[in-house]
DNA sequence: TATTGACTGTTAGATAACTAACTGTTATAC
DNA sequence: GTATAACAGTTAGTTATCTAACAGTCAATA
């Protein structure tokens, strides 16, 4: 067998991520959504009036535009958000959380924060500056 | 609305582990199979001569028995793999690679090596360093 | 040694993502 | 001004994961 190099930070990132995907999960599963969900949710509240559309949803969360379609379908259908077709282009569709779902926002905060807080629990604040800098350049040559 | 810490951390680890997995998928797409079966096909022809059951693959990769299963019903019934239940135990089940997954091996090690340089290509090497140490610290703690 | 509990793997059914093909709308180019 | 291209979203069908319930085997113990 020919020697080979391992692959020691994509293992990492792709374990890591499983982690945190299921950590965030399991956290707001009493609230009856999955984490991607509650991610959702809270980036259309906190853009409330920059007139989100799918499209932006999209992009923002790496996502296809047929996933998004599928994932609102079912936010709406449960009376989470509503989405409305604006009157200068009917292609698009602005989003917009409802009552039901501005109630769970805090709540959507304090469990994504505990598994933010898990992540670098033992990192003093220089490792955590040197994490975020590495992370965020890696992020960008992507 | 009341102020909120951000989750940078999180959205960080989720999206480079988002991009990542469509980048190695879309590098051995080529060979018909996804990045997690390459992966799985790999460690079991690295670990030939251990006597892998199914229960090591699941730890290893962070995945449920449930999904390993169908996994390797599927690579099996493709002609990658045979599962033979060995003599001294019958619960369990013994993974060999067939010839034609080592085939592909060399392959598999070219396209994860190519996004894993991916990943650090504008590190410096200390930078490269800083970084192990710190996604092994996380991902022990998770 | 017979029972019980733990272990290994499978099945069934659900979910969230994907791609490809499509409808309808808006923008661009000739 | 019309034809074409680009865009926004949907549908249909596929795939990989999950959980829960299950079957069979092995280990511990009373």
């Amino acid at each position: 067998m020919k020697p080979r190099k391992d692959t020691l930070y994509l293992d990492l990132f792709q374990i890591i991520g499983l982690k945190l995907k299921k950590k965030a999960d399991e956290s707001i599963k009493v609230l009856g959504l999955n984490a991607q969900q509650g991610k959702v949710l809270d980036y259309i509240h906190k853009n409330q009036d920059k007139d989100i559309i799918q499209r932006d949803l999209a992009d923002r969360f790496h996502l296809q535009g047929a996933s998004i379609t599928s994932m609102l379908q079912g936010l709406e259908k449960k009376g989470y958000i509503e989405r409305k077709i604006p009157a200068n282009n009917e292609r698009q569709k602005n989003i917009y959380v409802l009552p039901k779902a501005v109630e769970l926002i805090d709540a959507f905060h304090d469990s994504f924060q505990k598994v933010e807080d898990e992540i670098v629990q033992t990192l003093t604040e220089e490792e955590k500056q040197m994490l975020k800098g590495l992370l965020i350049k890696i992020n960008e040559r992507l």
